[in-house]
RNA sequence: GCCGAGGUGGCGAAAUUGGCAAACGCACUAGCCUUAGGAGCUAGCGCCGCAAGGCUUGUGGGUUCGAGUCCCACCCUCGGCACCA
């Protein structure tokens, strides 16, 4: 075997000169990343380097690790620095774990459904279909300049029909079990994207996507049971690896609250008003209702209301209003009270007035509530408004009896007044009291509501479903499920594929589409003609990538066998920004899955972290603002390796960073500082061996201490292996840094053999090899290729992580330093296993401390072995 | 209003969790090298001060031998939610 670079005695290397000479002559070029990641990147595309056998993987000795990171949406721009920073942070994970000993598995995709594809469709006048492959053949080429494990083999597409068939196949195991239901709703409705949007989607009252302002539309929809779910979603955050942050954003979301359930006769009626309240213990002080203007019972008692014009009207209004009116923070409260009608309180027995009013939600509790001016803000502005009376029940001064006379409602914690017979209880327990004393129940609901996911878009899943109305009836033709043998209900190509904004899809005017025969009486029919919510493609997507080569992949959604083998996703890399909508759905479809007895588990992902955002000038970056970095530009000029790296070191990663033109360049002189090291390496080597062995033959004398760089090598291991565990990618940079430094100041030895008398110090081939090993996720081009100059047989990325030596860690002298009363006079060198007397006999000693003492006594010495010795006095 | 994150040099940021504040890098300054440099190398670089020395982690207080880190009060920035009964 020709290796230049035999192993020899000492720790040493030698090699000849003829291959040293070549060699220099290879290094001695520029660091060229273009060439070298071109090479590299052939080479792996080629032997599919990455590609894990899926089935083979095995458990017995290299674990299966699904590493997976959110599928970025095709744009039309192009890959955004945003996406090449989750990717590279998920890489570098999935790499470390590879070499840690895992089978990687890192899929990648594209959610190519969706209004932002089908938008910029429009905007250019070209049909999203030829559209999205183009952006999907681009996105393609920039995701695979990255360097990253990607599995092509396994690449989804939501848009394909192999794929959506699924999409609709989820959708008919949900209406199966009573989880998707049609209903007719108000609903937001978006005028500019011409759909209908699911809660999550509106911001502000703003359209999530457009920002235009959504309005209320009284439509039939489509809904998945969310909210069925609600108190598992809730509960299971409890014990999931996930970020804080987005676990809070969640709990948050799904809202829960506890109270009661009180019914409140109507009188001289067979109505009831039932109320929701999370203060049951103000019942006594229940002086007014009120019902959302929508409530029922307006209508059922009609024919009583004294004022029915004036009510129908503030109605009508009412409805008229958008969200964003209907919520505006400094918006006086209105309302009309329904004369003639009136309310008994349960505790009280009092007639009170009915109101209605807007800022009472139908949409929440039971669109009615029971107004306690005295200890409700929101009730309190009413009231003094409608002149109603407030009752105060709660008193923060009991037993004093003397409340306070109240400005504005009183929202903490009391004794009871003026409540009968539960005066003097502590609020909080005559919560449960007066709901039990008038027959109401307790209970929770929930912020969350129902999952819209229809959609009067082209650019989507049809939702398989069709409408029969000899099923049915003219009137409401009966919805039938298509079976799932017929499944996938393509999308047809259609031309004119804008929304309408008749609240209808661009569907329903393909009459070829729409006309087909009922699935059970096979009369004609039309289909549903809404497609699916984006969001309902990617809530599943995971669970497809390892299946999608399987040879029932056209039989089942994911393979049995893969999917108890890979899933759940072992670590889960995404945005901030999907905590409330992604996460929060795929949890939801995963748990009814496995309810159906189709998956094992029920939460889909063991780990999330999300990733921080890259800013520009600290700002987010826009295209309106022009403050948009293409990473094309940087990996073109500096390489992947450098960009990879750049991303990484700009901040902790959970915390994002902002990029500046400038700063990539420290980078790029990092990595060609570990090229040029190269040839240095190997003179040093060379030099190094000769006069060692002259040396020896001299002295006689063998190595005795440790070189610096070993010990900063075992601490580096220690730190960067940490640093990877916790994704803090800035701090293990910073610390390759640091030991590429101490490489390079590593002095050589003299012609005497020895720097210091006595203590040799060597650099090893091997403390470099280590050194491209750490390297190896952040840069996985350069150190493969330094890794074959090296005359390396196979791969960097196939070496098994570096363990450090926990005793080259500690030093045999440390610094001391000495403080009087908490300020440092002086740093000493001392040995590390200093004891405390020693350390006390030194800092009395010493010079630049006695000058502070001034000859005062001191009063107290404190030692903490291995850092200080501070005297007070 | 509520929930969350944060405030450290000219800039991005570190700080082994209570023990040398500013690691690592950018920018800057000086010198070397070069025909040249938006290349490389060496050194310097929180603030005040000629120096000795003093001061410094949003503000004010506290605990401690010792506080960027813990406690109390307040100010500011960013993100999310928001008439949710």
């Amino acid at each position: 075997m020709a290796d230049p670079w035999r192993f020899s005695c000492q720790g040493l290397f030698v090699w000849t000169e003829r291959d040293l000479k070549a060699r220099i002559e290879l290094n001695m070029a520029q660091y060229n990343p273009q060439k070298i990641e071109l090479k590299w990147r052939k080479k792996w595309e080629k032997e599919k380097r990455w590609n894990v056998n899926l089935k083979r993987a095995s458990a017995s000795r290299r674990k299966p690790y699904y590493n997976l990171m959110m599928f970025p949406y095709p744009s039309a721009e192009g890959l955004h620095v945003g996406n090449v920073y989750a990717f590279t942070g998920s890489d570098i994970h999935g790499r470390f774990r590879r070499m840690q000993g895992n089978d990687v598995f890192e899929p990648i995709g594209y959610d190519a459904f969706g209004i932002h594809s089908e938008n910029f469709a429009i905007k250019k006048g070209i049909h999203p279909r030829i559209l999205i492959k183009r952006n999907t053949k681009n996105f393609e080429r920039q995701l695979k300049l990255l360097g990253s494990l990607f599995d092509w083999d396994h690449a989804v597409d939501t848009t394909q029909p192999e794929y959506y068939k699924w999409t609709q196949w989820i959708f008919l195991q949900l209406y199966k079990a009573g989880l998707a239901y049609r209903a007719k709703a108000s609903v937001d409705w978006c005028p500019s994207c011409k759909t209908v949007l699911a809660d999550e989607q509106v911001i502000n009252g703003k359209c999530e996507r457009c920002g235009t302002e959504v309005i209320q539309k009284e439509l039939e929809q489509w809904f998945f049971r969310i909210t069925k779910y609600a108190g598992k979603l809730l509960k299971n955050l409890d014990w999931i690896d996930w970020s804080e942050r987005t676990k809070i954003a969640q709990r948050n979301w799904i809202g829960k609250s506890e109270g009661a359930l009180l019914n409140f006769k109507v009188q001289d009626t067979k109505y009831t008003i039932e109320v929701f309240t999370t203060r049951p213990d103000t019942l006594f002080g229940a002086t007014y209702m009120v019902l959302a203007p929508e409530h029922a019972l307006v209508d059922q008692v009609k024919d009583q209301i004294e004022n029915l014009d004036e009510v129908e009207k503030y109605r009508k209004a009412a409805k008229k209003k958008n969200e964003l009116e209907r919520t505006e923070l400094a918006k006086e409260k209105t309302g009309v009270e329904l004369k003639g009608i009136k309310a008994v309180n349960p505790a009280n027995k009092e007639e009170i007035p009915v109101y209605v009013a807007d800022y009472v939600l139908a949409s929440y509790g039971t669109g009615a509530i029971m107004a306690v001016p005295a200890h409700d803000q929101r009730d309190w502005e009413f009231a003094k408004k409608y002149n109603l009376p407030a009752v105060q029940v709660i008193c923060q001064n009991y037993p004093e009896k003397i409340c306070p006379v109240l400005k504005e409602a009183y929202v903490g914690l009391g004794h009871l007044v003026g409540s009968g017979q539960f005066d003097g209880t502590p609020n909080e327990k005559a919560k449960w009291a007066i709901t039990k004393f008038v027959k109401g129940k307790k209970t929770a609901k929930y912020h969350l509501r129902d999952w819209l996911i229809s959609r009067q878009r082209y650019w989507g899943p049809p939702i398989p479903i069709v409408y029969c109305a000899k099923c049915g009836s003219a009137d409401s033709p009966q919805a039938i499920p298509v079976p799932e043998k017929d499944l996938p209900v393509e999308l047809p190509y259609v031309k004119n594929f804008r929304p309408e904004g008749t609240g209808k899809s661009p569907l329903a005017s393909v009459k070829s589409f729409v006309h087909t025969k009922c699935p059970k009486c096979k009369g004609p029919a039309e289909r549903e003609t809404d497609v699916s919510d984006t969001f309902l493609d990617s809530a599943w997507y995971f669970l497809r990538y390892p299946s999608t080569r399987s040879a029932r992949s056209g039989k089942a959604p994911f393979e049995k066998e893969l999917t108890k083998k890979w899933l759940p996703v072992d670590m889960y890399i995404g945005g901030q920004e999907h905590a409330v909508l992604h996460l929060l759905y795929a949890r939801f479809i995963t748990m009814v899955l496995h309810d159906l007895g189709l998956l094992e588990f029920e939460e889909p992902f063991k780990k999330f972290r999300a990733h921080g955002l890259i800013t520009k000038e600290g700002a987010k970056m826009s295209k309106s603002k022009g403050n948009v970095v293409n990473p094309d530009e940087f990996i073109e000029k500096y390489g992947a390796d450098t960009v990879r790296m750049y991303l990484m070191f700009l901040g902790p990663f959970t915390e994002g960073g902002d990029w500046s033109d400038k700063g990539i360049i420290g980078v790029y002189r990092f990595l060609n500082r570990v090229w040029e090291y190269l040839p240095e390496l190997r003179s040093r080597l060379l030099n190094d061996k000769k006069r060692f062995e002259n040396w020896k033959n001299d002295s006689g004398v063998s190595f005795r201490t440790e070189p610096e760089t070993k010990i900063v090598l075992s601490q580096s291991i220690k730190k960067i292996t940490d640093d990877l565990e916790n994704l803090k990618y800035n701090t293990a940079i910073s610390q390759l840094m640091i030991l590429l430094n101490s490489f390079l100041k590593e002095p050589e030895i003299d012609q005497h053999g020895s720097r210091e008398l006595g203590g040799g110090k060597l650099i090893e081939r091997a403390d470099f090899e280590k050194f491209l090993i750490l390297l190896a996720p952040f840069a996985p081009y350069i150190t493969e290729e330094l890794w074959e100059q090296l005359g390396n047989k196979g791969s960097v990325h196939d070496q098994p992580w570096p363990k450090y030596d926990a005793k080259k860690i500690q030093q045999e002298r440390m610094k001391l330093v000495l403080q009087v009363n908490g300020k440092v006079r002086d740093v000493i060198e001392v040995d590390a296993a200093l004891g405390e007397s020693e350390a006390k006999r030194l800092i009395l000693q010493n010079e630049k401390v006695q000058k502070y003492l001034a000859g005062k006594e001191p009063k107290k010495i404190i030692f903490v072995p291995g850092r200080l010795v501070n005297i007070v006095v």
